[in-house]
DNA sequence: CAAATATAATAGTAATACTATCATAATTGC
DNA sequence: GCAATTATGATAGTATTACTATTATATTTG
């Protein structure tokens, strides 16, 4: 049925035009339980999206999420076994959308060059407008992912939750639009660094630019940081022509 | 005094040739008392290097600390006012001891392209001996910046801090770099973008090779960080000659 | 050597992540 | 349609945390 999707006549590229009967896979060793099994379980993963992002990561705790669903603590801690897992959960989620995004957008598209344009576009820009993919706020997760994601990863965990498979999503994006930048120029030899820079750089530019511009040149009106990483991954890769 | 140590006649790269007479000027609004000032403030600095080093931040406490130097919480609370703004304190000390590598590294180069180089080299490297600046561990320090520090920004505590004054010396840093690729092309639109970008990515990039490798194509034994945002930059920077 | 200051000792608060137990509600299998 | 299973709620509890308050004892300073 997805392969079926594929060959679509007119792929659209923004995610809002997107189907939203695409099942999303995340790792079954995220959860105790799968949330997509029950009413409870979309509440806790949908509240929590609004939840992370309003009060921050740091701040969200599994009692205040249970009240916002009038649960419990101990409901909550039947789908997840931690705080952690429900973040890498989320996040988890995130990249495997992210990665129907890229094949939607890339699908058909004869020019690799296009095809890495249009990646870098998913991956820079910020999601704007309140969409939903069923019970998932996009915009909030999209705006979650960009501040807290590096906590996944950036802790003494990261190891043992690695061996989960928890950036299994994470790195298969990197590596399909890695595959893209070899199609361009099969002898770069840093494709993978190349993109996961540029992922997490611009989550740090977006952040920047809004707290901290000093450490930035980009205005929060204008795609600086689509540009500015368009610009680093086409210079990087281009072959030298003499 | 500091003016005349950069006027010596030949300076030495490397951080454990630096005289360790330098003062590094930390913002006094991150601590309630100069741990300068006193032996405890010393033991206070110095073990929560070894300590944040060891356990990660997450799991780093101020009891754990007071109990590591024989002192008491309260006595720590006497210095810091928070858990974080004894890290904010520690990042900060290391972008001010940055700053002053960066001036050893570049003062009586004549060539921009070489200053930047020696710029990048100190930004992507790290640091491999365990050498002390007086009671700082750096080696400790450094790793503690490399996988720590975004979580300093990266809160909802952000713009108070930051009014602080608690990124100046980041900011400092990234703007005297970006300096030097202004010299190199003064028409680059984005010099503070890609100098936090690779200050920023160099430091995951680290993190992934050892715990995320399929993000990278890096190998821990090669410097292959340094090769990959030394292109980089000087490809995105470079003028066009037609 | 008195006065000021720094530190230690001890206790306490409110909040946290997470666990345990048991009762009740909802769903399922036959 | 009803028993058996399962999901949830209610409630309580543990150990740990960041941080504060208070008082006593060192240590330094004028």
């Amino acid at each position: 049925m997805i392969v079926l999707l594929l060959y679509l006549p007119k792929i659209k590229l923004l995610m809002f035009e997107l189907p939203t009967t695409i099942p999303i896979q995340v790792n079954a060793k995220l959860y105790l339980k799968d949330p997509n099994s029950s009413d409870l379980g979309i509440k806790i993963v949908s509240k929590s999206i609004d939840l992370i992002n309003a009060i921050g990561f740091e701040d969200f705790t599994i009692r205040k999420l249970a009240q916002a669903i009038n649960s419990t603590e101990a409901s909550v801690y039947r789908y997840f076994e931690s705080k952690q897992k429900l973040l890498l959960y989320l996040i988890s989620w995130y990249w495997s959308w992210m990665e129907y995004r890229l094949v939607f957008a890339t699908t058909n598209i004869s020019s690799s060059k296009v095809k890495l344009e249009r990646a870098i576009s998913l991956i820079t820009d910020k999601i704007e407008h309140d969409e939903k993919y069923n019970y998932i706020n996009l915009k909030k997760l999209n705006s979650i992912v960009f501040t807290e994601s590096t906590k996944s990863f950036l802790n003494k965990e990261v190891d043992k939750e690695n061996k989960l498979g928890a950036f299994s999503e994470y790195k298969k994006f990197v590596e399909k639009v890695s595959d893209i930048v070899i199609e361009l120029n099969p002898k770069y030899k840093f494709p993978n660094m190349l993109i996961s820079t540029v992922i997490e750089g611009a989550h740090l530019q977006h952040h920047f630019t809004e707290h901290l511009p000093r450490l930035t040149n980009a205005s929060t009106k204008e795609d600086h940081i689509q540009l500015f990483f368009s610009d680093i991954v086409f210079k990087s890769i281009a072959t030298t022509k003499k």
